[in-house]
DNA sequence: GTGTTGCATGGAT
DNA sequence: AATCCATGCAACA
């Protein structure tokens, strides 16, 4: 490359050019903070970002987009900003970065976004997000675009209009804001860069068109997430809200500026990621998982926009009569109006079919905090036929900003359940991993990257129990879930055949299963013919390995296997099977000389909220191999609330085999009226049912032969 | 007695 | 240790 001798004349920057620069123009920021001084050619080359087409053609560093193949030349500053690395290697060009980019920010349709550039000129501290003063010192003063995104809110009865919008260079920064007039107030947001500590400041503060309303100190100062992990502060009664310094340019839109070429640097990729991750440290604890289907029926089909908010599996208090439905303090702040008073202020929420509904948004003080509700939430839970365990979204309708309340029931009968509005929740795979990554880690104001809210991993745990507690591996993509479909189906493979019974086949969504009199009995089969006489017990099987699962799942495929080993659940299901199950089977065998009662556990709310996560150790290995199959099946959120029936309660308890007694008055038959066999809940329910009916007809017979009565089987047949 | 409201408590992280 | 939040519960209507 050229230099420039002090004092002597400049040549063109670019070592293959060398041309004389009489009017030099500037090219790249160079380490230095310098310029790159261009000649006309090489500058306009340059500009439209031909430069490495044009000088750097053979030389190494050229990859192609992993996206559209595109070749990009990652060899040199000038292209540094031209491409973004992938977190799974290779690399992707900045248009196919984008459409992800803006994809992703539409789902965080909160977050400030910062990506500012005409100009390629900063070469991207992608190393750090604080870069070098100098760097940030010339990029204040080249008027950075700034793409600001203001944000709305629902509020009751108040009017929604945005007022204006503007640029204004303020103290040697530029300032852009925006106004919206809501009701009698006025936000004001605004993002300023604060060139002194090389930062971007959000300033938002609100102020009243009327000066009847509510005094401002009154006000909460701001309507941006409260973050803890941003500094904020108050200066002068504005609340300054420190975000991340953006190291670079980069302008989001396509747009070219005639500034240089419209080319998102590489500061894109880390600001887009670092803010991307920011986005959803601050939505994924509570993430709304639509996809465009949903969104769609949100939207009801109009060309509305939909910004997924949070979502709120219900808890036993939510659903319960007192109607009031907790919500997450973050997104309540963030997402919702400010509310300064317990009393709070109405909310206006429309429902899936256009409803408006009237709910009291209010907060409790709690510890030097705040809890936040929606009080009078019965009505619209009743009218949508919610119970605990269901999931409520929370989104907002583009553009008037409206608050949009979903829904998604614990078991929608995912995938089939074509009937169900809301079923297919499920944001697409690519998303979905974008977000697991995203959700491992959040940068700091700093820059440095920190394990991220472990709210979230908490709430997720909650959601998935022990089975689930990798967010990868709490979500399923739909291939999994196809994938996964069929190994249910498959299962019929691990269920055997009591040798002395015939099966009564029922179909059910397609696929049948043998209901035995007697049960199955989850085992190798091929291990079925060589024990286990009786039919009755399950076969003592050697040391388990872990690979003894496999050999038990003899009819899934490799492939389903492969994809069944990804999920961290089949982990729970082969240990189920390996540790519980064979051993309880074993244990199943003794029992016959050791009646038990059965014990109907009455789970305690918390057991509710998680769960079945807590019965890590039944030995009725069926059941815990359908529930594990069922944690992954069906919705990750999938609790069962109160009114749902618990598996648990059905179900014989570690002491099933220790002192048998026989509960006579359970009435499966019962159980399935009330519980429809339409969806995976009701598959597993069947087939939890017939080993129940198998359990309670072998504990029948044991007492009754106990008793010296030898027909007790003949007559517990419908049992 | 019943339902509602507002706060306190404690488990979980 | 701090925080969140699910739930309990006393006070009140």
């Amino acid at each position: 490359m050229a230099s420039t001798s002090s004092g002597g004349p400049k040549v063109c920057f670019n070592s293959t050019c060398n041309q004389l620069l009489v009017v030099p123009r500037h090219g790249w920021l160079r380490r230095t903070g310098d310029f790159a001084d261009l000649c006309d050619r090489c500058c306009s080359a340059f500009e439209d970002g031909k430069f490495c087409d044009t000088f750097h053609l053979n030389a190494s560093g050229w990859r192609c987009c992993e996206s559209c193949g595109k070749q990009i030349h990652c060899g040199c500053i000038v292209s540094f900003h031209m491409f973004i690395l992938l977190d799974a290697g290779g690399i992707e060009c900045l248009k196919c970065a984008k459409t992800e980019y803006i994809l992703v920010c539409t789902v965080a349709y909160e977050l400030y976004l910062l990506i500012l550039t005409p100009n390629p000129t900063w070469p991207c501290a992608s190393h750090s997000l604080r870069g070098p003063a100098e760097r940030i010192s010339d990029f204040s003063s080249k008027r950075p675009r700034i793409y600001y995104w203001i944000k709305s809110c629902t509020m009751a009865a108040s009017t929604h209009t945005r007022d204006d919008s503007s640029e204004r260079f303020v103290n040697g920064s530029w300032r852009v804001s925006a106004q919206e007039k809501i009701g009698d107030k006025a936000l004001t947001s605004g993002i300023q860069y604060d060139e002194q500590h090389n930062l971007f400041k959000d300033v938002s503060y609100q102020s009243h068109f009327h000066t009847n309303a509510t005094p401002l100190s009154s006000l909460p100062a701001t309507f941006a997430p409260h973050d803890k992990k941003m500094e904020t502060g108050n200066v002068s009664g504005i609340h300054v809200k420190r975000l991340r310094a953006p190291p670079s340019v980069g302008k989001l839109s396509s747009n070219n500026n005639g500034a240089g070429p419209s080319l998102e640097n590489q500061a894109h990729n880390t600001k887009a990621q670092g803010e991307t991750r920011s986005c959803h440290q601050i939505l994924q604890r509570y993430w709304s998982q639509f996809t465009g289907h949903e969104r769609q029926q949100l939207s009801g089909g109009s060309h509305a926009k939909i910004t997924p908010l949070f979502e709120k599996v219900l808890t036993a208090s939510d659903a319960g009569k007192i109607g009031r439905l907790v919500l997450p303090k973050k997104y309540a702040e963030a997402y919702l109006p400010p509310i300064s008073q317990p009393e709070g202020c109405p909310l206006v929420v429309q429902d899936l079919n256009g409803k408006d509904w009237v709910l009291q948004y209010r907060f409790w003080p709690n510890n030097n905090s705040k809890m936040y509700v929606l009080e009078g939430i019965t009505p619209f839970l009743q009218s949508m036929q919610l119970r605990a365990g269901d999931t409520v979204t929370f989104s907002r309708l583009e553009p008037e900003g409206k608050l949009v309340m979903g829904f998604r029931k614990v078991s929608p009968a995912f995938p089939y359940d074509k009937g169900n509005e809301t079923t297919d929740m499920r944001i697409p795979a690519h998303e979905e991993s974008l977000k697991d990554d995203i959700a491992l880690k959040s940068r700091n104001i700093d820059g440095t990257w920190s394990e991220v809210d472990k709210n979230s991993i908490r709430a997720k745990r909650k959601k998935g129990g022990k089975m689930c507690s990798n967010s990868k591996n709490l979500k399923l993509n739909e291939e999994q879930i196809l994938q996964f479909s069929v190994t249910l189906e498959q299962i019929q493979g691990l269920l055997r055949p009591p040798l002395t019974n015939s099966p009564t086949i029922v179909v059910i969504e397609g696929v049948e299963f043998e209901d035995f009199q007697e049960a199955p009995i989850i085992g190798s089969p091929t291990a079925l013919l060589t024990d286990n006489v009786d039919g009755s017990l399950c076969s003592t099987m050697a040391e388990p390995t872990p690979d003894h699962l496999e050999r038990m799942l003899p009819m899934i495929n490799h492939e389903n296997q492969k994809s069944l080993k990804t999920i961290e659940g089949l982990d729970a299901l082969a240990d189920l099977a390996v540790h519980d199950g064979i051993h309880n089977g074993t244990k199943h065998k003794s029992n016959h000389s050791t009646p038990t009662p059965i014990t109907h556990h009455d789970p305690t709310p918390r057991e509710q909220q998680v769960g079945k996560s807590m019965h890590k150790r039944n030995p009725f290995i069926l059941a815990d191999a359908m529930r594990s199959f069922q944690m992954l099946y069906g919705n990750e959120n999938q609790k069962e609330g109160p009114d749902l029936p618990d598996l648990s309660r059905e179900k014989p308890s570690d002491s099933t085999f220790k002192n048998q007694n026989i509960d006579l008055n359970i009435q499966p038959e019962r159980e399935e009226e009330l519980y429809p066999v339409s969806d995976s809940m009701g598959i597993m329910r069947l087939v939890e049912e017939s080993t129940q009916r198998y359990m309670k007809q072998q504990q029948q017979q044991q007492k009754l032969s106990f008793n010296g009565i030898t027909d007790g089987a003949h007559k517990n047949h419908d049992l």
